[in-house]
DNA sequence: CTGCATCCTTTCGGATACTG
DNA sequence: CAGTATCCGAAAGGATGCAG
């Protein structure tokens, strides 16, 4: 049962894309291993992404924010200060991400090699 | 030990990014479901993926080539006949996407509930 | 300090037409 | 049948400047 329709295959495609986007692009994912080792500010992670550029820190930390895999904080004072930091279901991608780096590192050895 | 610099950041992101990039776009991942069903001809590949144009299959099966996920067999006959198939290191990207995909479900769930 | 507005460049993928 | 060539539009991402 369950043939191979366009349907049965998008079932399985949907969840994996949904993942990938919220993965995808050149600095979701710097951000989150940065962010994995404690909490951070906007301006700290400007520097340790150098030289990414405030328009595009800004619209990634929104994207990961709405994928409700980190919080934003916003502390009254000034000048403003605002946290960043991971969320248990960001947490929940390191095991994803590390399946991920397995495998690319078998990749680059197979297609590096020989 | 083993600061966080931007160096050993790089380190864990680079074999991710590698495996992001064979997977990455519209159509690498639908492919590779397609052909886990067995071997696929051009046109095969072609009407499954409908509206995907010539040009684009062309391009992502040549990627996917490069990248030993599949191999391209060429039977000597007219018309042509290609054959694209999956290999052992393709197939030992199914472990990964699953794993994508049930996060994506978890991630489905989480946003589009309550 | 945090971040938005505007403008610009680069990249990705699609439309159409054509070939061995 | 299995592609390639050329052209094009949409979208992602960067540079610069300004604001609360």
């Amino acid at each position: 049962m369950s043939v191979r329709t366009k349907e049965t295959c998008n079932k399985h495609i949907i969840p994996v894309r949904d993942a990938l986007e919220v993965l995808g692009g050149r600095w979701k994912l710097q951000l989150l291993i940065h962010l994995s080792f404690g909490p951070r500010r906007f301006s700290q992670l400007a520097k340790e992404l150098s030289p990414i550029t405030d328009r595009t820190l800004s619209r990634e930390l929104k994207s990961l924010e709405a994928n409700k895999v980190i919080t934003r904080t916003e502390y009254d004072a000034f000048p403003p200060v605002v946290e960043y930091k991971i969320t248990p279901h960001g947490e929940s991608l390191f095991a994803v991400i590390s399946e991920l780096g397995n495998w690319g590192r078998a990749h680059r050895k197979l297609i590096m090699d020989k």
